[in-house]
DNA sequence: TTAGGGTTAG
């Protein structure tokens, strides 16, 4: 009856009758035990699992590894993972399971990195238990999370290798970690050798297409899947959608939105609302994107302002941008981000006399900006670089290489953007148009460190800059190098010249 | 006597 209690809506039943049972002198069985952790869990109650955890220790069930397997998983759960930890410590044995209830411990605990080492334990045989499917799910997030290609390619080897090749749920996720890991090809090449491919997939797969540019196959993906007789879901249509606004198709846009609620009975919800606020905002149709937000049953957060926000940034629309603030202090949840947008609406009009009183306002405020980073990944180590950055060993070498770098492309006609964008801004007293940006300085390091004609690949924090955005367009065609930068929203493709997206012009 | 455990995709 716990158990059942446990896995239904009404967890707290299963720990009443814990109670109860307790109460007439029952001790319980570790099986009982367990489904009473399993209910804490659901009940998110903090207290309640430690009361469990001190009646297992009186009951002398220390030692069942199931038990602890799951005290584990609840500690993990309500963000307690020293103590998640303590009890893997304590544990007499530890099988397939325990370790994979560390590795989601360290995920969900931003230990990325350690959740990809248990992995190489695992594979190597040094704890006694091998990987399985879920390991592998588990280490392919990680992988995602990271960007880790090397390694997620490692994973999936491993699950090819172990028989695990047609499982659906590990080629979703190796789709998944594919895209984000900016490989579309490869995780196309999984997609399309799966023998049955389900709403998932075919959701991973649009998203994916839609993150890289490819609008029109996502938008051909979305078709084929309904000749394939597969519903699609609100990700799927977060998935088409996001394509649409990424490929700036504005009247597919407006017909998917239209039609996802009559033809196919799913209501819009804040992503989609969101994606279509994008969309139109990218298209300069700010007032349609406006009225949108406005139209909206659910209140709009922060982040659906912050989008049209950009807008107003790349279009120069001054009164929005400042009536887009307005909502945000409303809201209470202007960030520094929103002040170097609205900033650079002000710069990008050239009114200097609002873009100094802004700055003044951020001063005041102490408004701490985010540094810019990017990251490159050469042999299966990661090399971080901040604005401006001197701490990388060979940073002489890149700077020199930056140097000849900006010599050979203003002979191809770069010219450096002059507008003060203020994306990648170590502190606010420097104009970015004067400093490296991190991506620059990944960039650099890269042609300088792989051999001619390896894609250079690079993972930024924030939103990529128009100056830089020329700057890797120019270098592709000029160094014969496809260049791949992931951004926060999405990721650049540059291959002889150009660039896949159409944000900047 | 029987069964019932723990991790799990976009």
């Amino acid at each position: 009856m716990i158990r059942a209690y446990s896995l239904s809506n009404f967890p707290e039943e299963g720990f009443k009758l814990y109670r109860e049972m307790r109460n007439r002198g029952i001790t319980p069985d570790p099986l009982s035990s367990s489904f009473v952790t399993k209910s804490c869990i659901r009940m998110s109650s903090l207290l309640g699992g430690l009361q469990v955890h001190a009646k297992i220790l009186e009951d002398g069930h220390q030692s069942d590894s199931l038990l602890l397997t799951t005290l584990m998983n609840f500690y993990s759960s309500c963000q307690k993972f020293d103590d998640a930890c303590k009890v893997f410590d304590e544990m007499p044995q530890r099988d397939t399971v325990a370790w994979n209830v560390l590795i989601s411990c360290y995920t969900r605990n931003g230990r990325t990195r350690d959740a990809l080492g248990v992995f190489d334990m695992m594979e190597s045989k040094r704890c006694g238990s091998q990987p399985d499917d879920v390991t592998c799910l588990l280490v392919l997030q990680a992988c995602s999370n990271l960007g880790a290609l090397e390694f997620g390619g490692r994973v999936h080897s491993y699950i090819r290798e172990h028989g695990f090749g047609n499982a659906v749920n590990l080629c979703n996720s190796l789709i998944a970690m594919y895209s984000r890991c900016g490989c579309v090809d490869k995780a196309y090449q999984v997609f399309k050798g799966m023998p049955s491919k389900d709403v998932i997939s075919w959701s991973a797969m649009i998203s994916g297409l839609a993150s890289h540019g490819h609008g029109r196959e996502a938008i051909e993906a979305f078709w084929e899947m309904q000749r394939m007789g597969v519903a699609p879901d609100d990700q799927t249509f977060t998935g088409v959608l996001c394509a649409c606004s990424h490929s700036g198709l504005v009247d597919e846009g407006w017909m998917f939105f239209d039609c996802m609620s009559k033809e196919f009975s799913v209501t819009p919800n804040v992503h989609h609302y969101g994606c279509m606020v994008d969309l139109l905002g990218r298209a300069g149709l700010l007032e349609q994107a406006y009225q949108l937000i406005l139209s909206m049953r659910v209140r709009p957060d922060a982040a659906m302002w912050r989008t049209l926000l950009g807008a107003c940034r790349i279009y120069g629309h001054v009164s929005l941008g400042e009536c887009v603030i307005e909502h945000l202090i409303e809201l209470k949840a202007q960030e520094a981000g929103d002040y170097v947008l609205l900033l650079n609406t002000y710069s990008s009009v050239g009114n200097w006399e609002k873009v100094i009183e802004v700055r003044k306002l951020m001063k005041e405020k102490e408004i701490q900006t985010t540094p810019g980073c990017s990251t490159i990944e050469l042999t299966g180590v990661i090399h971080e670089f901040l604005v401006d950055d001197i701490s990388h060993p060979r940073k002489n070498e890149i700077y020199e290489m930056l140097d000849e770098i900006g010599k050979q492309l203003k002979i191809a006609g770069y010219v450096a953007e002059v507008t003060s964008e203020l994306h990648d801004l170590g502190s606010e007293e420097k104009e970015s148009s004067l400093s490296y940006h991190s991506e620059k300085l990944a960039m650099a390091f890269g042609v300088l460190a792989t051999p001619p004609g390896t894609t250079i690949r690079v993972a930024k924090n924030l939103r990529t800059c128009v100056d830089c955005h020329n700057f890797a367009k120019v270098l592709s065609g000029v160094y014969n190098r496809v260049v791949i930068i992931r951004d926060r929203t999405r990721f650049h493709h540059f291959r002889e010249g150009r660039c896949s997206c159409n944000d900047y012009w």
